[in-house]
DNA sequence: GGTTGCATGTAAATGGTTACATGATTGT
DNA sequence: ACAATCATGTAACCATTTACATGCAACC
């Protein structure tokens, strides 16, 4: 899934910039499970409007630079549900934490713990973000995703927080090896 | 993390070839957190054995193509301990499933249903997988890190077990939407 | 005076996927 | 007969990241 459909999927929920759509993706319903940045966002929106999936309006702004407020077409709805009528590819994650920590062996033990305490703290900052934002019902669908993340969050702290000291402690012994 | 890092990593552990170094990101102690292919694979062991980072040795097989295997030098060891030394960046998600379930007020509830199922059915291979595949405790790290999966696998299998019926019964009103 | 937020974009570089090419052996 | 496993690679294409460019207002 691109940036493209990514986008006819935000702007099927309402209208938007590409601003607001980068929000949405790293604060919204979308945080947990995909981001992107202008880069990309902004010639993904050109090229939907070459093709005529969305439309939009120039809007100026008092004291704010102006913003063009997209909205999706017809077409764009199609597009979106011809996408919906396939299977989902497989997720793709890719960790540099999780393969940090299994080469923790070389890697002084301290420094091992600054990096579980901080993921552990950026667990807990999304945790509370999720569970503030939009906790009333609005669109099932968009509460059953989030309860989705937040299982996960959840999960992954709780398992950091009950194993992080026996595993830093089985790891310790071979700080020998970077004092090598 | 790129891919030319990901595969000092897997070295560091043991020598392999560029086939085998893709069996373990696939099926090994990295399949959940990290995936490549052939076509960056092999472009990034050439580029590694280039920069002395690797060598290799080329070993006729017997009713087998040749292969080369691949072993870390030292200045590729050093390489990685530098890596290892900085904090790692942020996971990146990209999943199509949570996109397309944040959309399955347009789907019809029978294809949201088998969405769920087959992602049920993968949770469920593959925890047995990573149950299997080495319990006993070989490196704690590796373990930690297994288990860290494992216990994700689990809450992500459990919460759609638990709220997929609900689910699907909330969002199924809307049917009439494709009809439209 | 510096940072953050609003707002849009481009260009170059990076990095990765996909499709192709080859070919013997083993299993169904 | 056909698919899968082992084994290595290239080339074209694609998508995305990063760095840059602009500029005002509000806040500290």
């Amino acid at each position: 899934m691109d940036v493209r459909t990514a986008c006819l999927g935000v702007l099927d929920r309402g209208d938007a910039t590409g601003y607001e759509i980068k929000k949405l993706f790293e604060e919204g319903p979308f945080s947990h499970f995909y981001e992107a940045g202008y880069g990309s966002i902004y010639p993904a929106l050109n090229r939907l409007s070459e093709e005529g999936m969305v439309t939009f309006t120039e809007m100026e702004q008092d004291k704010r630079p102006d913003k063009k407020v997209y909205s999706i077409t017809r077409r764009g709805r199609d597009e979106l549900l011809r996408a919906l009528r396939a299977y989902p590819g497989r997720d793709r994650l890719r960790s540099e934490f999780l393969f940090m920590l299994t080469l923790a062996d070389h890697m002084p033990t301290e420094h091992v713990a600054d990096i579980i305490d901080e993921r552990l703290a950026w667990y807990r900052e999304n945790i509370a973000r999720m569970e503030s934002c939009g906790e009333a019902g609005q669109r099932p669908a968009q509460d059953f995703v989030r309860g989705f993340g937040l299982a996960i969050y959840r999960a992954a702290s709780a398992y950091l927080e009950e194993n992080k000291d026996a595993f830093l402690v089985d790891v310790a012994p071979a700080d020998s090896m970077v004092a090598d």
